[in-house]
DNA sequence: TATATTTGACCCAG
DNA sequence: CTGGGTCAAATATA
């Protein structure tokens, strides 16, 4: 381990002692669920910089997930055609590099959700996205194959998100699902999340948000570090105590999602748009945050899992305001 | 018909 | 070489 990449042993033990510590906080605070919401932020803040600490800065690159990269678009499905026969493999020469890189860049996170055999929920598990499977692997160990989706506007749109369903070995009832890769489909507005179809689709997301299980980030490189991650439990959520907040209809119903750190603008299905302006995300924070979208896909998995769709309401991506007060006190705080 | 799933083969990273 | 991820032809479904 030539500490080539720079990170300093001593700053890594300080960001996790800080988290240790606020954790610690955390576990102590009975009541104000604000601040809790704001230890939280902070634990993940000081996690994060250690995972980019331990990553060094070579790995950190990819600043635009969604760039032009996509350009070349998937040499693969083009020129794939007649695989048959001999030929064909002839040219894959550097193009296959170049996709297998972006495979690998690609952010990733899984959640785990738990079903109640006999709902009639069975193996699909819908979040709000349209998938189509495209493939169904046995993975050596698991007694249950694992699935492949992609998004259905792929053709379409480029969407590049897929996923993976892995239903776990001794709990049937448990599926674990890695995502992978923004939605970049336009499509997906919150109208599908909030007002989905009938009610198939609903219950599935209901229930998704009953028993939210946990959601984590995934750099691949460091699974120990991410089996620490946090889970929230169903009701990490409580905003059943007026107490001395002003629950006004318009403005403060925002502020207090955003204090509370429940972005609703980032549901799911607004996630996919997920065009808001980056700059004024990442700006004031150097390169701490490994990329962006890491942390994106962090706080869209949470909400996915702790978030009812509901609470959406009649939120549209109009009603999104470009000048989102990302400076709220405590919004990542010194990250 | 068009669109989705199934499924065996292919390809690549480790 | 092996295992995991993907492709695409065949098949199923609307």
């Amino acid at each position: 381990m030539d500490n080539t990449t720079g990170w300093d042993q001593k700053q890594l033990i300080n960001e996790l002692t800080q988290g240790r510590d606020f954790a610690k906080q955390l576990q102590n605070l009975s009541t104000a669920p604000e601040l809790r919401e704001l230890y939280v932020q902070k634990i993940l803040s000081s996690f994060t910089k250690a995972l980019t600490l331990l990553k060094g800065n070579d790995l950190e690159g990819d600043p635009q997930p969604n760039g032009p990269i996509m350009g070349t678009d998937s040499p693969r499905s083009l020129s794939r055609s007649p695989r048959s026969e001999n030929s064909d493999r002839v040219f894959k020469d550097q193009e296959r590099g170049d996709i297998s890189k972006k495979r690998k860049m690609l952010p990733k996170w899984s959640e785990q959700m738990r079903i109640s055999t006999g709902t009639g929920l069975e193996g699909p598990l819908e979040d709000g996205y349209s998938w189509r499977k495209y493939g169904q692997k046995d993975i050596l160990g698991a007694k249950y194959p694992r699935g492949y989706y992609r998004c259905t506007h792929r053709n379409v749109q480029g969407c590049l998100a897929t996923k993976q369903v892995q239903r776990s070995d001794e709990d049937p009832t448990i599926f674990d699902v890695t995502y992978r890769g923004h939605h970049t489909c336009f499509r997906a507005n919150n109208r599908i999340l909030t007002l989905p179809l009938p009610e198939k689709q609903e219950q599935p997301i209901l229930l998704n948000f009953r028993n939210g299980l946990k959601v984590k980030n995934e750099n691949m490189d460091y699974p120990e570090v991410n089996s620490s991650s946090f889970s929230f439990p169903s009701a990490s959520f409580d905003y059943s105590k007026p107490e001395n907040h002003i629950f006004s209809p318009s403005t403060t119903l925002e502020n207090n999602f955003i204090g509370s750190f429940s972005p609703p603008f980032i549901s799911p299905a607004t996630s996919e748009s997920n065009y808001f302006p980056v700059s004024s995300f990442g700006g004031g924070y150097p390169n701490l945050m490994t990329s962006e979208s890491d942390l994106t896909e962090i706080i869209s998995a949470n909400t996915s899992a702790s978030n009812s769709p509901k609470l959406d309401l009649d939120f549209t991506l109009d009603q999104f305001d470009p000048n989102f007060p990302f400076d709220t006190p405590g919004f990542f705080d010194q990250l």
